[in-house]
DNA sequence: GAGGATACTATCTAATAAGATACTAACAAT
DNA sequence: ATTGTTAGTATCTTATTAGATAGTATCCTC
């Protein structure tokens, strides 16, 4: 993204945090729940670790989530959001509406 | 995105349509008026003509945008939102509410 | 002492996306 | 005849991401 609006421009500011391929959905998982990382890969079950770790390093890089570690074995670390994750929720909210509007969009398009 | 959840999940869905590094910017600028080729590229003047060509004809594709050719010279090509691309607004409006509180956030921990 | 559980990491490859550069068509004005 | 305008396209390179594969540590149970 560029520089010269990252920090500035709220869209692309947004775009940029964003651009993980799973994060919306991850934020949706945590919204709901403080979650372990092996429940997030068995509700995402097409999404391997190591792809699982960046996007959620990431989101924990951007303040979004917090990674909370048990010191217990086997381990255990949860992942929650964080007041500023938290407050995403209206954002999710109005792309599931809209995203279940574009859903039901290609849907009607395929049937014609 | 995973086959076996686009057009299924909304989350998954959605993002899938904002891979674009420019579409949150470019689905704003659009949602104010229609608007010429032309400006969108002086309003972004760090988005080069290939790049904006690629993306709004990928939002056209998904059914956001429509785009309307005057057939004059020198050409006349207008963008537009959709019936589909207008209820993205609310999307839109969160996002930049959101968008704004997080440069804050970042702007506070760059102070401390 | 073998296997299971958990939450990873390291390395590499493949896929996707962005961007740089140069070019085009058609007419209007100078 | 040259320049300007608009909305692009074509080609190539670079950068970014995702994902595949294999492996690690530590303890518990059987």
């Amino acid at each position: 993204m560029e520089k010269d609006l990252f920090g500035i421009c709220p869209f692309v500011t947004t775009q940029k945090i964003l651009t993980g391929k799973w994060t919306l959905i991850i934020m949706h998982c945590l919204s709901e729940r403080t979650i372990r990382f092996n429940e997030l890969q068995r509700a995402l079950p097409t999404l391997t670790s190591t792809t699982l770790t960046k996007q959620l390093r990431m989101l924990e890089e951007h303040g979004l989530i917090i990674r909370t570690v048990y010191n217990q074995i086997p381990p255990k670390v949860e992942y929650s959001l964080s007041d500023l994750g938290k407050n995403f929720k209206p954002v999710l909210d109005e792309l599931e509406i809209w995203g279940n509007q574009y859903i039901d969009f290609i849907r009607n398009k395929k049937q014609v």
